[in-house]
DNA sequence: CTTGCATGAGACCGATCGGTATCGTCCGGG
DNA sequence: CCCGGACGATACCGATCGGTCTCATGCAAG
């Protein structure tokens, strides 16, 4: 994490902020921290500059204006995110169901994290009205892939209706990270957890081939 | 509410454009619509004077500064929301229940309207990271009468946990909004409704004096 | 050493921002 | 009638914005 480096050959952390960075590194990780906390349209290029240590010559110098340093910035995050479904994919290939909760479960863990700033991606487009902004479009494209992934997984997981399960899972997800933003977040995680293994229930897969494994959610009608 | 006080014959459209209403209204319409599809940030003084068919003095001289227009706009649009609660109260007196399936509907039926530019709210606190800002201390307070009050319907219910069942209620309806500022929002409104319906039956009630409901899962009926 | 180049520093530009000042006009109540 | 206050138009202010230009420095490769 934050502690490599020492030894130089640090190729792997990513975010830290030690002044030996390319100057474009220390340019993408101060936009992250200022777009995240202040908004996009409230932080000047000016203090992106100052806070990364460098200035706005070397920060027009890679990247062609402010949109297109936005546009980097929400790029990796969505790729962060992208990583954590890889990273459970990995962890549980043939167990779909896993998945959904690992995902629902890092969003829960996120979520004291994000209490005083929200999801980038809902901050963004509040801030990101015109749908044909190339910023928007990413953070569109990427929840287009996200749910798609989501889908995915449902129908994998046996559930009668993946497109249906992964739109609720969706809804109860973004909401989780909004409601977070303000109110109480103590037990904001474990009442994510909760929603979304209510919705789970409504959408009972038939047992697996393998022993009956749990519960006795309704038979799939057929019958 | 902007339909009080001033001596004007019409009471009915508040949102008219006419230009016989008095400047405030006008500026005040101009900038409902200009903050909810632009952005607080985007849209300058300018913009809503002109909008408004008047110029920046005259709103400088009901507005002490844009902050204040813009707390004002907020504060307009919180009172209709809590008109639509207090509407639902005078229907459903002694059914809190229907109360909140009121609001549940009341929210679904907004989403494909609501879809280009998502809740006014949510969307004002992605602009307003500073909790100490008028405005933004406007939004919260709303948020925890809305909370509040959902919470004592959810308690006249006869929900077991009330405060719960609220907090959950609030994930559900505020990640409907913001889920459908991008994908499909075709199903939207019925897909909250499942799952406002899912989030209930998570706290089943007590069976009331009247003949006995069942009091396990009933089988998913309309949806 | 010399050349080349990314960097750091800061002046600078036009546009736009929120907000103010000035002035002519209009309109309704004493 | 006439007068005061609200209104509309416009010019203006200082600040800040995104973005550009110039130039000195430091460093690494030829």
């Amino acid at each position: 994490m934050s502690t490599d480096g020492i030894g130089g050959a640090d190729r792997a952390g990513r975010r830290s902020r030690v002044a030996t960075l390319p100057p474009r590194e220390r340019i993408l990780d101060a936009a992250e921290e200022l777009f995240a906390r202040e908004g996009i349209k409230a932080v000047g290029v000016q203090a992106i500059a100052d806070r990364a240590s460098t200035t706005k010559m070397a920060l027009y110098r890679h990247f062609a204006t402010k949109d297109a340093l936005v546009e980097e910035w929400l790029r990796i995050v969505a790729a962060d995110y992208t990583a954590v479904f890889d990273r459970l994919a990995e962890a549980h290939p043939d167990d779909p169901r896993a998945q959904i909760l690992g995902m629902a479960r890092f969003i829960a863990d996120g979520l004291p994290g994000i209490s005083h700033r929200g999801c980038p991606f809902i901050n963004s487009i509040a801030e990101l009205p015109d749908r044909a902004h190339p910023a928007r479009r990413l953070i569109e494209a990427h929840k287009a892939g996200q749910l798609r992934r989501l889908t995915d997984l449902c129908a994998r997981a046996g559930l009668p209706d993946p497109d249906e399960a992964a739109a609720e899972l969706t809804f109860v997800l973004e909401g989780a990270q909004v409601s977070a933003q303000n109110g109480s977040v103590e037990h904001a995680g474990e009442r994510l957890m909760r929603i979304v293994g209510a919705v789970l229930e409504r959408h009972p897969a038939p047992a697996p081939d393998g022993p009956s494994r749990h519960r006795t959610g309704r038979p799939p009608g057929n019958g």
